[in-house]
DNA sequence: AATTTGACGCGGT
DNA sequence: CACCGCGCCAAAT
């Protein structure tokens, strides 16, 4: 049961973990999963999320810019922008104005 | 089994 | 500022 798909599963344990209001970024997570530099796998694993239909806030993950990259993947063009902005996060140009100051990082937090 | 791709990150030109 | 290549690892075809 612990174990599962594997790799999935370590991003959905991260990601779901993220506080209200809060943000990461791909990079931080694989950092934190052991895998530096692996970032595309966490994008993987988002990406498989939505198929699993999990409550994963994949929102509150953004490449190292702060960048809604991901926002494509949710169907629509705002779609991930207003869960965040729903959440209190600031979006400007599709870019996570606060970035910075609301990130967080599991492998500090954590 | 091999090749391509992917919601990235960073450096170099 | 734009484009390119490398690294990283797993999944899909």
């Amino acid at each position: 049961m612990s174990q599962d798909t594997g790799f999935f599963q370590n991003v959905y344990d991260v990601v779901s973990q993220i506080p209200y209001g809060r943000v990461t970024s791909y990079g931080a997570v694989a950092e934190y999963l052991g895998s530096k530099g692996s970032a595309r796998m966490v994008g993987w694993a988002l990406n498989s999320s939505k198929y699993h239909l999990d409550g994963i806030p994949a929102h509150r993950v953004v490449n190292r810019q702060g960048l809604l990259t991901g926002k494509r993947a949710f169907g629509g063009q705002n779609t991930m922008r207003d869960l965040l902005e729903s959440e209190g996060v600031h979006i400007e140009d599709d870019k996570i104005s606060d970035f910075k100051d609301i990130f967080w990082d599991p492998a500090k937090e954590l």
